[in-house]
DNA sequence: TGGTAATCGAGACGGTACGTCCCGTCTTAAG
DNA sequence: CTTAAGACGGGACGTACCGTCTCGATTACCA
């Protein structure tokens, strides 16, 4: 079952039809004009919609695009056990650059961010919505590494959650709108090395890594 | 000098009264109402200022809110040489934590980056003003600490750079408005491990700190 | 029985209750907001009826308040014979200046007419509603008059109707919404010389009416 | 000089151009569509004007249709001097027949009139536009009158000034839209009857009208 | 006496218009 | 010639109603 699953049964929504058109219409217009830009009119118009049938349903824009956002992210974001953290994190790192990079929700992502620095409602939703789904991910990937005894369980997964996004994100928002090669390795090597520690006992593993326990806080 | 000075010299402003009062004005109002809802109109009225004297000097918004934020980095934010590689971080974090924290600059740059995904220019420009910046000081702090011997130098210092703000960033803008304590000795020894690496005899750095190495890839 | 009554076997209306329910919030609602104020939502929400209802009975606003105007005009507005033709507009007009001033029937009547310019249909049945019995009332006042031989028949009795009725409208709809006792005095005697002759052979008349400059009334 | 003249000098109005087409677009959809379904913002779009400028001119459609009623009403509606009572009258009845009948005036004023039930600054405004001015070129009609010794002064021509004006939207706005010769003559006839007394010695006057009773009509 | 159709309240729907705010440009008058 | 002030054409806001349209839930009539 998907981290993000199970958030549709909210209200009797009526026209399932409009609903769809909305969002439809709403990720379009955030893709060619961007967040700011892509206005309620519009996007009523484009779904052929009335505006009201709108602000019925999502009391902002806000929670319009959260909506959208939910929706633009693929449910097999979630990945695979690859069989090691590191390929467990590439493969992430793969699905989060296209999402950025071919889809409207980078953009999204950015303007709602915006403006959850001024409202509250706003803020929670998106946290809700992006940080702690991102997190139970990353999380999760942790979790399986430290089953197959690869590293120790972090006490901290929320910070390597966060370390991960935030460099993800800095990169695709205010660098070159891509994740290359490069920064893939080099993310994955400082997490491993930054966050992750070996398991006490680990004969083979304490070769590979030579990493010592004591002071690391 | 500072890193982020010596730029104001565009064009002979007529208005070095109404130039200040500009600046002022938005940065308050961005403070007050958040980067999307400070509309031009009211800076104008706020400053006691034509719209016209507005569009007059900075083409756009964003333009505006640049220099806005520009002013708000404090110069001391180039931290002096604190003696070992964390220090100059924890120094440095402070810092960010109280920009971002007490003054409309988190705010202001939200909406700078949201905007930053839809036009080109503003996107130039703000790598100009908080990308490159921000690079060049952590970049001189890693420097600081390769001359110092307590660590090699780094071959991408640009990557530490965004992963150091990166964090904060995710940090400040999505969670609690705050760098705790933990978080900010997480992110350092994140750091430390995860990108920087121990000269290859490094007698004097371990006394710098009472930190061990050994084995550290 | 009424002029005016007598028309309400159209469809068989089966809830008797909402039916009068909305007449009831009609009126309220244009008495408080006016006519064009009175939207048919306030109406249905007010008669706590669903807005299909009232278009099921009226086919639009017009209809539905022409039958307002209907109800509000009292059965008792065909005065008793007073004797005389001077005592019976008096009393007419007693009657018309209660109903415009202490009821929303003017109100109503206002915006009735203004749509009126421009649907026909509601101006057919505004004419069939308001303009037909209010002549059909004034003939009669005349019609009993020459009965009497207090005057000659009116060879256009709508005229004279017409007249009393304008005059009766511009006060109260442009003028201190009341009608005075100089006002209503001044009207009768204008009908009176401008509009009835005295019979050909008169002398009872003459009698019966006494009336002349000096002491009228 | 004009009774309705003197009235353009309220506000420095900057653009004489968009006021101009305002006015125009306005009368235009009045005309077309009715006072009540010409919206502003059709009027605006019409005029090539934002809505903006219509709203900061004229506080609501009531009081920019007054402006466009005044400009409809022609200069000449105060007739030259016909040598009678009833010449005078019948050149104003033709006037006010082609007014109401061949512009949008009489569907405006309409409009006005109900818009005046509800609110009472449209009420205000529209006794100073409409009812001032008549009673005004009617009274003076009256005082010629009796200048010349037609009849004696009246002793309130604002009362033969609304007798007249009802009468004559009476017909027009509830009945077949014209002034037909036969309802003009007898209005005339009845003001002159009802509200008009001869001079006490009228040698001079009866002569210049040459009418008595018989052979009227 | 149970079935069935019309009517009921409620209110969602695609729309139009409201009156307001702001955009970025243009005009005016004072200095 | 630059200001502050603010009008201009325009686009979008979020709200109120329009008249039509589904919904179940009564309700009244026929079977």
């Amino acid at each position: 079952m998907s981290v993000l699953s199970g958030v549709s049964s909210e209200k009797p929504r009526r026209s399932a039809h409009s609903h769809a058109a909305v969002l439809r219409a709403a990720a379009d217009l955030a893709g060619r004009l961007g967040y700011a830009n892509a206005s309620i009119e519009q996007i009523a118009a484009e779904a052929g919609v009335g505006k009201q049938t709108i602000y019925r349903w999502w009391p902002n824009k806000a929670a319009l695009f959260i909506e959208v956002y939910r929706g633009l992210v693929p449910a097999d974001i979630v990945t695979d056990d690859t069989g090691s953290l590191a390929g467990d994190l590439e493969a992430l790192l793969a699905r989060l650059s296209h999402l950025y990079c071919d889809t409207p929700a980078g953009n999204i992502l950015a303007g709602l961010i915006a403006e959850a620095q001024t409202a509250a409602e706003p803020a929670d939703q998106l946290r809700r919505t992006y940080v702690a789904p991102r997190r139970a991910i990353i999380g999760s990937i942790f979790e399986r590494a430290a089953a197959r005894r690869e590293i120790e369980a972090l006490d901290d997964p929320g910070f390597a959650s966060d370390l991960i996004s935030g460099a993800v994100w800095f990169r695709l928002l205010l660098g070159r709108r891509q994740l290359d090669r490069r920064f893939k390795k080099r993310l994955v090597d400082a997490v491993l090395q930054g966050v992750a520690r070996k398991p006490a006992r680990a004969a083979s593993a304490l070769q590979s890594r030579g990493r010592d326990r004591k002071g690391a806080r």
